[in-house]
DNA sequence: CCAGCCAGATTGTATGACTTCAAGACCGTA
DNA sequence: TACGGTCTTGAAGTCATACAATCTGGCTGG
């Protein structure tokens, strides 16, 4: 029913050119146009079968959601972020997300305190299985729920920015052998807190796990890693 | 020169359609279009000189900064920012700004730190006369100087963002009696630590700062009190 | 060999026409 | 009078087209 309802509304809410900016972000995101990828006007109206105006209300508002660049009489491109960006990114997202990690240890109800546990227990499972793919789409649940418990629109919405800015780099540091096994106690000690209703708790452990992210993503950078 | 640069860089990139959002956001910041008045295409068109392109791009991307809302085929108004939004918004201001303010209590340069003590005369300067329109700008500039002394755009443009969303509040508020005697000494504190280079200092202060922030507007969504 | 110029490609912008939708006016009936 | 449905209208949503401005790359002539 409620479903029903955000459908509908979603529908009502949605233009084809709101429709074309989600393809287009989406596309972005799965690399199907990766960074450095000219977007030509149109070759876009071609491929997702709308006219030009649509297209430019898109690539409008991914350029301010960070995502696409544009320069004036030369075109938009994929965005291509360095390191040094991606460091600052996740420094906002940590931020952000030690304050949605410390509001969803306050809100959480007793129902979202067991699907976290449950959640804690498969992430185990997965690393120990050494199923790493299934642990990082479980990471990004688990940063997902939090949000949603936490109830913060505005923090969440940021978040979600950041997280699409930097997943390109996000995507390969969850490549990097040994990351699973790094990261699986700091996602238990901040199911802990955020279940234990400790909110400072909840605020360190979120600190902490993307301080770990940071000092990787530094350490790339330090090495001279480029994309 | 770097200035001659600056303008010239800025007029290739600006096309009419930019500057028009330009306009178009800062009419509504200074509150030509006060919360909840729509946003006709046509009559922009005629004030703004520009073709209804322009200012549909304008805005979607107002829309994305959340200043303006957009119902389908119902068309644009201003955006109203409830007051448990406000309070939102600045604990995401307070997670950011500290991080900012770390940052600027890092990254200080020589000048920078004779700059903010000039700032900080002047700031108690202008409460000690009663100058309160004074403050109130000079509060803005000190906000403003950290972002830019912290060297990190991303945190830097979230703020801004964040800022302009709930600028309507924040204006009521400076406006209130008691205010500048209250969030003097705070300011000072913030100074103090970024010029003494005291990170984790500047950190507090400046939370410290906004949590003073956060409660009287939580005072006053208890007192029901509407914009 | 190179400077300058021309042509193609692409964006920037305006305009007109048509469709879709929602709100309010209008009207007929009980 | 009150209710319910239909009609009108205002405005957004969309597309096609046209033309100007600008960049790019290649060609040409000295």
């Amino acid at each position: 029913m409620l479903l029903l309802v955000n459908l509908t509304l979603r529908l009502r809410t949605m233009s084809s050119a709101d429709a074309t900016t989600d393809q287009l972000r989406v596309d972005i995101l799965d690399g199907a146009f990766p960074p450095g990828a000219r977007l030509v006007e149109l070759q876009l109206t071609e491929r997702y079968g709308v006219g030009r105006a649509a297209i430019r209300s898109a690539i409008v508002e991914l350029v301010t959601e960070g995502l696409v660049t544009r320069e004036a009489n030369r075109g938009a491109t994929v965005r291509r972020v360095p390191l040094a960006e991606a460091v600052q990114i996740t420094e906002a997202r940590q931020a952000l997300e030690s304050l949605l990690a410390g509001h969803a240890a306050l809100n959480a109800t007793p129902q979202d305190r067991a699907e976290l546990r449950q959640l804690a227990a498969d992430m185990s499972d997965a690393v120990s299985s050494q199923r790493y793919g299934d642990y990082s789409e479980l990471n990004q649940l688990l940063h997902r729920r939090i949000a949603q418990i936490a109830q913060h629109e505005i923090a969440r919405d940021l978040v979600a920015n950041l997280r699409n800015r930097a997943s390109h780099h996000q995507f390969r540091l969850a490549l990097q052998p040994g990351r699973p096994a790094e990261s699986l106690p700091q996602h238990e000690a901040l199911i802990a807190a955020v279940v234990a209703a400790d909110r400072s708790g909840a605020e360190d452990a979120m600190r902490t796990h993307l301080d770990s992210v940071i000092s990787a993503l530094r350490h790339w950078a330090e090495l001279g890693v480029e994309v």
